[in-house]
DNA sequence: CATTGCTGTTAGTATATGCTAATTTCCAAC
DNA sequence: GTTGGAAATTAGCATATACTAACAGCAATG
């Protein structure tokens, strides 16, 4: 497991979040995703594929190899765990850590990880409800898409793709769509294709492709709140 | 104030070292440092230049330049925060935190190391006692070959080309030569070219080129062991 | 003064990473 | 099945960072 450039450990980050929110992983995507032209991704992707790091099949989709997901596991770890750091040990606000962990994440000796995870108590969950590769959400994670109106849902994690958008972030937070806390559906309009919320912080309206990125927790009416600080 | 590759910011900050340590700033030091080639070096200091980082005097002297300077210190600054919580939070020894921060420094948003140093009680010395740019040693600091058989001294600071070398630092811990340990200095041979030391943790030897770079205060005798825990 | 040797510099390459423009491939829809 | 558009690829280029080999410049030394 040799060290990897800056931009390999991008990549392959990028692949396994891919991976783990279902969605296809093509040469296109990581060309958007990292806003980088299509030959570059091309080439760069050649010496991956040169280096044992990922397979293209016979459709263009882009396979991890073991190696390559070994070692995106390791960096998303590192990356949530950074997080977790800047948030609940410095103080950083959770809407704005990913950018600062995104510089931190490639800079972390086995050491630094294995010290710092102990510091930190070894979490589980990133500030935006990510669990740490090893981790699954809980069964029963829906998207906010997905959840009916009139149902209580507590956030359980904002997708990482809402992360780039530290704008989108911020309203995300002054609504107090985070992790851990809860909203009441009101109504899902096909109209304005959005979803109207409402918790004791007051109400929000979320349009579909973000509510699609929010995986939620259905509460059942009569533990309503007993979460809640 | 843009920002630089790691390259730059190590040649910055070797230049910084260099300077601060009354050494010249020559292109093959840089090259003997860094392990890098003079032709490397070369093309590397011509981009310097050309982006105002650096100055080439006639006797090819390399003079920082305010930029050049002002970037410097706020690696130096990066670097010695992070050893400091390395060691003083994570708890990893000091004798090898130095190779940690040597990635991390350059990984830091600004908003990192603002939260990081408020977090830390903003530090002004690292583990291996090197003051944070803007402050200094005591006036009064000798280096550990100025020190006369007889003195009783407390290491300052282990000068930072030490640091380089985790086998040496490692000799040094377990001798107790750190920042805050007293020792009496027996005698000083120039056949073995070494001094010898004596402290409440045992007898020890160093050679005189190493001694040349642990910088230490003479403490009078009625004060001996006044600061030893 | 000529030689030795360190330092700096040039020449010639290599690799990773990036780009634009142009071309090819391929699926999917008509 | 032809065609249209997205995706992939190729060609051509640029820059930062690295190397070795070769050479130049200058100072100290015999």
């Amino acid at each position: 497991m040799t060290e990897h450039s800056k931009v390999i450990e991008e990549y392959l980050l990028t692949l396994y979040k891919l991976n783990r929110a279902g969605e296809p992983a093509k040469a296109v995507t990581i060309a958007n995703r990292l806003d980088t032209s299509p030959p570059t991704v091309h080439a760069t992707i050649l010496r991956m594929q040169r280096d044992g790091l990922v397979n293209v099949t016979k459709t263009k989709e882009l396979a991890l190899t073991k190696e390559g997901q070994s070692i995106a596991e390791d960096i998303a770890y590192r990356h949530n765990l950074s997080e977790y750091f800047l948030c609940n040990t410095l103080g950083i606000p959770w809407y704005e850590v990913h950018q600062h962990a995104h510089l931190l994440e490639h800079a972390m000796t086995p050491m630094v990880v294995e010290k710092l995870a102990e510091f930190l108590g070894k979490p589980e969950f990133c500030p935006h409800g990510t669990p740490m590769p090893g981790t699954e959400l809980p069964e029963n994670t829906i998207t906010l898409m997905e959840a009916r109106p009139g149902m209580t849902v507590e956030v359980a994690m904002i997708g990482e793709v809402l992360e780039d958008s530290v704008d989108l972030m911020k309203i995300l937070h002054e609504h107090k769509v985070m992790p851990g806390k809860q909203h009441k559906v009101i109504e899902k309009t096909e109209v304005m294709r959005s979803i109207s919320l409402e918790s004791k912080d007051g109400p929000s309206s979320l349009p579909f492709h973000v509510a699609e990125k929010i995986f939620v927790i259905e509460i059942p009416k009569d533990k309503k709140r007993s979460i809640q600080p």
